[in-house]
DNA sequence: CACTAAATACGAAAGCGTTAGTTTTCCCAA
DNA sequence: TTGGGAAAACTAACGCTTTCGTATTTAGTG
């Protein structure tokens, strides 16, 4: 009962595997502790999502006792790649540099950040790994 | 019958508004035309979802004729700002300097557009407007 | 002014995501 | 060993998205 081979979280299961990479691993009820406490979901509900996850190949888990233990299969990482690839593929012609420039056009842009993102172009302008 | 306020398009209304954009606005008709061929899709079925893109305030229309031509209200530049915002908030811990990151990680990404990248940084850190 | 071709309106059906109630399983402590 | 409680499995309900068929309207022409 593995593998669905879906490429995109919901929004629910964004969610869940957020806190689970947080957590590294954690059982039904960890999950939910790390919840706001305005979430208010049932414990059900949050089985049901970590199930699915693992139908879908985004997490594994081990039993332990009686409880399964969930554990991320999907790096956060690897999805942050895939998302971006998707978004300039879908909005941005797949033009990075336009991508950079709405960012970057955000008001809410701090100096800071964009003294570290130019850091960060600078660095890997220079050694080159492409 | 407008405004329902929906913050997102969902797949196929990205798919309807970036052909919107392209022409600048278009009946049922144009816009079926500016489809892959290998897309068919029945005329009902473009019909409906650019009404529904009306309900949710995304476009407008007028009657020419007996046909209405539909024209983005929600603007592409605004809704990759809208897209990218909510990207950072879910999954980069709303820290874009770790979103670029990952962009200049991709392989994919040329000598050129890291280039470009840099050169809009550097103009946005001089002739600071923020 | 009536007719027809084309466009719009309506609504249904299938599929998926989200939530949660009910039933079943099973560990462990008394 | 057994019964109570916690966890998992199952299933259902509901709403939204996507697609399209049928019914209805309407513009423009003869």
């Amino acid at each position: 009962m593995k593998d669905k081979k879906a490429e995109f979280l919901t929004e629910v299961e964004l969610e869940f595997m957020t806190l689970l990479w947080q957590l590294e691993q954690g059982s039904v009820r960890d999950v939910l502790a790390k919840m706001s406490p305005t979430r208010n979901l049932a414990y059900t509900s949050a089985a049901t999502i970590l199930r699915i996850l693992e139908q879908k190949g985004f997490v594994t888990s081990t039993k332990q006792g009686k409880t399964f233990i969930y554990k991320p299969l999907l790096e956060k990482d690897a999805y942050q790649s895939r998302s971006l690839k998707k978004l300039s593929e879908n909005l941005f012609d797949n033009t990075p540099s336009i991508l950079v420039a709405r960012l970057v056009d955000d008001s809410d842009m701090t100096e800071d950040a964009l003294e570290e993102i130019r850091a960060l172009i600078e660095k890997r302008l220079k050694n080159d790994t492409s």
